[in-house]
DNA sequence: TTCAAAATATGACATTTGTCATATTTTCAA
DNA sequence: TTGAAAATATGACAAATGTCATATTTTGAA
């Protein structure tokens, strides 16, 4: 995530078991200007920044996974910034919320996301106020799309989600 | 530029003299999500896959700026994420002029824009309505930020459009 | 040169979204 | 267990922005 002009967060992007993170800055070679932050217990192992470069001088092979990473990042983020100026708050709420449900998967119950955020973390996602988030959750809870308990989000309808993401294919 | 839902584009980078496009999707084995279109009369040079690829093999060298160049691409995706969530059209369309002065640079006059862009082209930077982006043109015109004939952009305020933009360093 | 099409501009208005105030509920440490 | 702090929820309202209608101006091809 990373910090906007007025102090608010902005999630820019997630990572899950075996994901790399923090490693832009670094081969770019400039400060790093996203922070991360654990939402589950995590074990992260750290690689010193001359075993990559290393390992891109040895490893082609290496060289071009590395730059699939960066590929598949950067398609994602241009993604995001079609959804963001296009797509009303509406649209991306239940496109975030599938998106949480792909990443991160379910509960062995089969609807429970197993990924657990604050609201005010499903804001800083989907890029709105927190109260219009909640709003938002309540409005999809009334319309039988999912149900949730606190943070437990059960996914109750994809297809209808699908629909209010304006997703068709 | 890439195609929105509702059909609408959405400028998601700029490129200028030596620079490389349309190498995220090859290098990531994807079909290609973006088109470009040419601002100006250009000449462009096409480099086969397996040449790139096999550059990737031999010179580590030329991984790492390919690498590089990934990295600040990503690196200015995930800033517009930021900026398209929090910062309001009024500041955005500030920071974009200043962005489009910063890339194509001013004519010889020192003042005028060199790039030359419709108002629906820039609505599309920005990320708003066409209408929009006229009004604030207006609005920057009015307030002595800026002056245009057309297209033709010139930026006569820039320590007021760094306010505009809320930027400050 | 002329005219139709495209681009630019502007007004009126509706809608979306954010903000602020304030309940209500939940969480967690003492 | 209890109470304060944090999180969630909801209402009322304001502000920002988009949409539609319609002028006006510019452009470029015939």
């Amino acid at each position: 995530h990373q910090m906007g002009d007025e102090g608010r967060e902005q999630i820019v992007r997630f990572a899950k078991e075996g994901d790399v993170v923090g490693y832009r800055a670094m081969l770019a070679g400039e400060k790093y200007s996203s922070s991360a932050t654990a939402i589950d217990t995590t074990s992260i192992c750290f690689i010193p920044k001359n075993v990559i470069f290393s390992l891109i001088e040895k490893d082609a092979n290496f060289s071009i996974q590395l730059i699939k990473l960066l590929s598949s990042n950067l398609k994602h983020a241009e993604e995001s910034i079609l959804h963001l100026a296009q797509k009303p708050v509406r649209e991306r709420m239940a496109e975030s919320l599938l998106f949480l449900k792909e990443m991160y998967g379910l509960e062995p119950d089969g609807i429970t996301m197993s990924v657990s955020l604050s609201r005010e973390e499903i804001a800083t996602l989907v890029g709105t106020a927190t109260e219009t988030a909640i709003r938002l959750l309540s409005e999809f809870k009334s319309k039988k799309l999912l149900s949730f308990e606190g943070r437990k989000i059960q996914i109750i309808d994809v297809p209808g989600l699908l629909k209010v993401a304006n997703i068709h294919d």
